[in-house]
DNA sequence: CACTATACGGAACGCACGCCCCGTTTGCTG
DNA sequence: CAGCAAACGGGGCGTGCGTTCCGTATAGTG
């Protein structure tokens, strides 16, 4: 969804440029809400190579309908990423006082490569894979990156993080590692243990001399 | 190519499943290399998705011709992806009785790594990603597997790697940093701190408790 | 209830891609 | 050099997918 937090939360919408625009139909919102609901489905299991045809169908919609709400392909998959991100940014605002830095962060960066293990659109997002996003550099991404640069900062005084990687460093760690979980057929065990390998080279202690 | 080792080394050939078959003409050879070569190139830069009429394309090769060398573009794409596995565990055995481990370990470990972050078609292979492999489990990479292994074993024994990890977690976290390095745009710097990133993790000492 | 703007669905279009076919060319052999 | 099997190339076919269009249905309004 454009905006609004809960799906059907009001008649109201606003635009992407923040402009007003004249409320939905009611049957037009439950479309668009049903059309989201299956593309955040699909694109989360199978990533953006999902057909739109196949996103209409899981949502009992022609294909017209989802291309009145939502210009091209691309723009759905984006209001999808967008929405996991904004709901990533909300988690970790909620961690930013957390008085043991180390834990905020790690609890964060957990969530994060979980959700990207699970979620195929998030990893291609923050790898530029597949769908090339035009935003790629939008205010959600920037925001993600700067709430993690945060809680990496404070980790990073604290003494919990190594302190020779950048928020860059770390969102790419996160991707290779929710990649190669999702991509491994990794059972939880397995998931523990890639997620155990990451952590202990985020530590501060015993930075390795590069090989 | 099939087999033979470097590109017009003979003229016999020897088919997938051991049969001799009659020599090529010269023209089919020379083809042939080309198309593989290009294969190679394009397969590196941009994964499986490089249509197949760019590939003869960039072979100064019809596209008729192609098939007739491979029968379908899996095929080709296997071949590519053959072809370095078996170099590299060429250059895995040729470590095997390196005095130090741990050492062995690693420079084969940065290796694959360092390769996957450059050629595209090789994280695809073993992420089970894009074009799926029928020969999944096929041969070559049972014996880089196999090897890897014998590597891990010998330097997990040393004390060099943690134990509690297996060829699987260490196929999965090569192919995520393979991903992360050449998806996150790493310029040579990032590269190695995401290497050292991932070293760190693999070490024995100070394995950490699970978050 | 009638009327209209709004929204719907799915047939249709254009395009790109994997793959095949066949008329033509070319390397090999006697 | 002649003849033929082998190989070539690129036009063409079928399919799938993103996108558009338009005749039909319906929610909102007075």
């Amino acid at each position: 969804m454009t905006r609004s937090d809960t799906p059907a939360s009001d008649a109201r919408i606003t635009a992407v440029d923040g402009s007003e625009i004249r409320p939905l139909r009611a049957d037009a919102r439950r479309n668009r809400d049903r059309v989201l609901e299956a593309a955040r489905t699909s694109f989360g299991a199978e990533g953006s190579d999902v057909s739109l045809d196949e996103i209409a169908r899981r949502a009992g919609v022609g294909a017209g309908t989802v291309y009145r709400h939502f210009p091209t392909k691309e723009a759905l998959f984006e209001a999808v990423v967008f929405d996991r991100m904004e709901e990533l940014v909300e988690e970790a605002c909620a961690l930013s006082d957390d008085p043991d830095p180390g834990r905020a962060f790690s609890s964060f960066v957990e969530r994060l490569a979980r959700e990207g293990a699970r979620k195929r659109d998030l990893v291609e997002a923050l790898a530029h894979d597949g769908i090339h996003l035009q935003l790629g550099e939008s205010p959600i991404v920037r925001a993600l990156t700067d709430v993690l640069a945060e809680l990496l900062c404070r980790a990073q005084r604290a003494g919990a993080v190594r302190s020779d990687i950048s928020v860059d460093d770390v969102m790419a760690v996160l991707t290779g590692a929710a990649y190669a979980i999702c991509h491994s057929r990794a059972d939880d065990e397995r998931t523990r243990r890639l997620l155990a390998v990451m952590f202990d080279g985020l530590r501060a202690d015993r930075i390795a001399a590069a090989v």
